[in-house]
DNA sequence: TAATATATTCAACAACTGTTGAATATACAA
DNA sequence: TTGTATATTCAACAGTTGTTGAATATATTA
């Protein structure tokens, strides 16, 4: 078993993986499957990843700290842009969600896959223990602290259930159902990342400003 | 293969695959995990319900039923009530999440497995289109005309994408993940669903007529 | 009671699972 | 070139999978 590996065939195990663990998740998808997609030898992925735990824990690492950069860079940028002046709401929501968005435009089609990957991490019970602590969690807390800042009278409890709600709303978008389609009668893709970006930002803008401004009425006590 | 059967090991059968596919997923659980729980023998459960996949179908139907109609009645219900009058967002929001709040509460610890099952089907994209469309999207439909009728002036996509921004949260806070709990250090808990549905309401209304009145600046036409 | 339908168990099957050790091919350094 | 490390394949393993037919128990009906 070798760590880090840059073959060709190594490449195509990872991202036949990405697809496969993406849409039918962990049990659903066999290293036969995986290798037949990536047109390799069975034996190669356990060779190149070592047991199977562990190759789907390196897809979802592979492109996880690439997204969290890019994430930290376009909040850091409107940071320093507001110089002086507080970051609007609006800012620290689009710096979490840009680079999604990006990563979804991008010319790589695995990141569209990696996406449906993320959000069945994130919801998954079991996975979401393993892999969110260690991959997301240092960096979001970074935005909590921005979120923090630009709603100081906020209690705690306030933002971390309003950023819950940005969460789930993110994951089911990522997680392209194509419910969305049925419901809406064809007016809404699910693939239509960019309709559901532009939305997102106003509507949980929105719902911080309620929840977290003070004496609210429908929270109790 | 008999089809529709009440006897006591059939329904501990039933109970145990929903515990155990609502954590692990179709795939991740076995026939005979299910029996083991049960205190069953493996063919039972083919014998009661035929195929896996006709079990796995049997346990998400079994209670969707009693949800959307308990949702119906909560959302005419308050439709009745403020005779004449319109409902507020408000109201519609609360008509379709209370039931799942009384769902958590109930004595049934059956319920809170389901929750999570439904969870899984909500964001996996091979059940969700198996059977969110026969089990819950018809009944879906009456809320969003009710949403409808609050925001006249809304456009369709509008309304549509909020629901699924709210179906999102919704979906994560159903999965029991614990994140919350990590992220906050336990200043809140994935249990606490008062808690989250308390702050749900005003955080979904806010959005709703954020994203929903005219002239939005952040949508782009 | 006997006869019959339903419920449950037992044993077994063929197919598939992840993983490994030996064999072979390829790339690279000397 | 030769030697060596890496990459890839082949073949096989022991364990697990969903499913079924026959056998047995339990409940229901006559």
């Amino acid at each position: 078993m070798n760590t880090k590996v840059k073959s060709e065939k190594s490449e195509r195990i990872l991202n036949a993986a990405e697809e496969l663990f993406a849409r039918h998740g962990y049990d659903g998808v066999t290293i036969r499957h995986i290798a037949t997609k990536a047109k390799v030898d069975v034996a190669l992925a356990s060779y190149h990843f070592g047991k199977k735990e562990e190759l789907f824990k390196a897809v979802f690492r592979r492109r996880a700290d690439a997204l969290s950069v890019s994430r930290r860079r376009v909040l850091r940028a409107s940071q320093a842009q507001s110089n002086g002046e507080k970051q609007t709401l609006e800012q620290i929501i689009e710096a979490f969600l840009l680079p999604l968005k990006l990563a979804q435009e991008s010319k790589d089609p695995g990141w569209r896959n990696y996406m449906a990957l993320l959000s069945y991490v994130m919801t998954s019970p079991v996975w979401n223990e393993i892999l969110m602590p260690t991959a997301f969690d240092i960096h979001v807390k970074e935005f909590i602290d921005a979120l923090k800042q630009v709603l100081p009278d906020a209690k705690i409890e306030d933002i971390h259930w309003c950023y819950h709600y940005v969460s789930g709303a993110l994951a089911l978008t990522l997680a392209q159902t194509g419910r969305i389609d049925r419901l809406s009668g064809g007016a809404c893709e699910s693939s239509d990342f960019d309709a559901a970006y532009n939305r997102m930002i106003p509507f949980v803008a929105a719902g911080f400003r309620e929840v977290c401004r003070g004496g609210n009425t429908s929270v109790k006590p």
